[in-house]
DNA sequence: AGATTGATTGTTAGC
DNA sequence: GCTAACAATCAATCT
């Protein structure tokens, strides 16, 4: 079912049900169908062929239904039963993955031996460690060239195009992904679009623009899906002209999940369309560990706690505009939009593992501690046993914010001028090292925001001190004083107030 | 339905 | 007419 765009669009050539075989895995699925769209791909420039009949190979696993086996996702703790399988195709995967040492030695050397930071994948890893064993030379390798995989080849030749994600992406990628969720943390926060502030999206002062579009929509509206002809064009959607004071509501789980690691995986194949992308990180989520979900829905919890709290300011707002006197109303109920913003702050401002991390040992990996020590300093805490612990995706039960609270005053983080001095790649070992957190990649961009925290500003500028909850708490009344405040340097209209 | 991201496309405004 | 800026759309997936 190739999409109309042809060969741009390969992610289109993926039937979700059609093929039997394609499902055993979420992340086998995504090989086959790269295998399966192996004719779209004929001629690409970095085609690999084995590595498509990886794919393949898998493919012959899940023979069994006509629809297809739900990828078993087991809990973080419990034996894998895709290892099961691995016994049969391991041969079959290593053989035909060409490159790929067949090394037995398996993953629990990896996580540990190799210093590589237990993150968030490790629970991933460990669901898909029958991948990992293939891969792990792979990974290794990566580690020990630290970024540099990051912007050099590698990425490309391994992940050159979305036919190659799947196999890889379900092994390889899937620490890669992570470290690189980290510098998307710390990049992207900063500067490409940090989550809060989509740049291409309803600037707060494009209220007018709105408007204005909205006339154009009238007299364009209809000639845009012109150029998408086959598509079901949305026209009847209508845009509902949203106020843009109004609160943002608050992004799924999954959503906040598909924000850490979108960068990550785009990162690494920079040619992965959003399909492509979007099935990884499918895939990932569903490999992801009931806490680690837990942790994002904790998160979504909290941004929801603060979504309604600036609904209902909001609201409050609208009414108090509509009534007479709203001179000054209107002067501080300007505000309340602003005030909006925060909430979703509260997103990237949970307690991750930033909330845990003493100002020491952010010196210390500012220093350039190496993130397997920082990992160590972090596991000889009593939050991160998990870290450090095989059972990497062992989660701690402790809620991150629970834990943030026993253990610093996390949020001095922020504010802290030094912050910034942290450099990217290592905001990503952070990231790594303490990933095992259970809120997992989430908590990155908390790290990651860090660096950039004082001169570009991302969602984070404003930092939360602490966790989302005493953020919760402590935004509506608190100290707008001079901390607070300088968090918004994009609210203007804060400033302004 | 709406959210995720980013590329693409189409429209408008300004020169 | 060209360019910049902006907005809408699209992809797959989840909630």
């Amino acid at each position: 079912n190739p999409s109309p765009q042809g060969p741009q669009d390969r992610g289109c050539s993926f039937h979700p049900r059609g093929n039997p075989a394609e499902l055993a895995h979420p992340l086998l699925s995504l090989s086959l169908f790269q295998f399966d769209g192996d004719s779209a791909y004929v001629g690409m420039s970095d085609g690999n062929p084995e590595l498509l009949s990886t794919s393949q190979t898998y493919n012959s696993q899940s023979e069994s239904n006509e629809d297809y086996e739900i990828p078993p996702i087991t809990p973080p703790n419990l034996p894998e039963p895709s290892l099961l399988h691995l016994g049969d195709h391991e041969a079959g995967y290593h053989s035909l993955c060409h490159g790929l040492t067949p090394n037995g030695l398996l993953p629990a050397y990896s996580y540990q031996a190799m210093d590589l930071p237990a993150i968030m994948v490790s629970n991933m890893l460990a669901q898909d460690s029958h991948l990992l064993s293939g891969q792990l030379p792979t990974i290794q390798e990566m580690v020990h060239s630290e970024v540099a995989a990051y912007d050099s080849g590698r990425p490309g030749p391994l992940l050159g195009r979305p036919a190659m994600l799947a196999s890889h992406m379900s092994a390889l990628s899937q620490s890669q992904l992570i470290s690189q969720m980290g510098i998307r943390s710390g990049i992207a926060h900063s500067s490409p679009s940090p989550p809060g502030s989509k740049s291409a999206t309803p600037s707060p002062s494009s209220s007018t623009q709105e408007e204005e579009s909205e006339a154009h929509f009238k007299m364009s509206g209809e000639k845009r899906p012109s150029a998408d002809p086959g598509k079901k064009t949305k026209n009847p959607k209508k845009k509902k002209k949203k106020d843009p004071n109004e609160p943002q509501k608050p992004v799924s789980a999954y959503a906040l999940f598909f924000r850490d690691t979108q960068a990550a995986i785009k990162g690494q194949n920079p040619s992965a369309t959003f399909g492509d992308v979007s099935k990884i990180v499918a895939s990932m989520w569903d490999s992801l560990g009931e806490e680690q979900k837990q942790a994002y829905k904790r998160k979504t919890e909290a941004a929801k706690k603060e979504y309604l709290k600036a609904l209902a300011a909001y609201r409050a707002s609208l009414v108090s505009k509509s009534s007479p006197d709203q001179g000054e109303t209107k002067g501080t109920q300007a505000n309340p939009p602003a005030k909006m913003l925060p909430p979703k702050q509260p997103l990237y401002a949970m307690p991750g593992l930033a909330s845990f991390l003493t100002p020491s040992d952010l010196q210390a990996f500012r220093s350039g501690a190496s993130p397997a020590s920082l990992a160590r300093t972090l596991g000889s805490k009593s939050l991160l046993p998990g870290l450090s612990a095989p059972p990497l995706h062992q989660q701690l039960p402790l809620p991150p914010h629970a834990q943030g609270a026993l253990l610093s005053p996390p949020v001095s983080m922020s504010p802290a001028p030094q912050a910034p001095a942290l450099p990217t790649p290592m905001a990503l070992q952070v990231q790594l090292a303490m990933s095992p957190s259970p809120p997992g990649p989430q908590d990155f961009p908390h790290i990651s925001e860090f660096p950039s925290g004082s001169g570009s500003r991302s969602p984070g500028p404003s930092n939360p001190p602490s966790s989302s909850g005493d953020w919760d708490s402590s935004y509506p009344s608190t100290e707008c004083g001079v901390s607070t405040c300088s968090l918004l340097p994009r609210d203007k209209s804060l400033y302004l107030t």
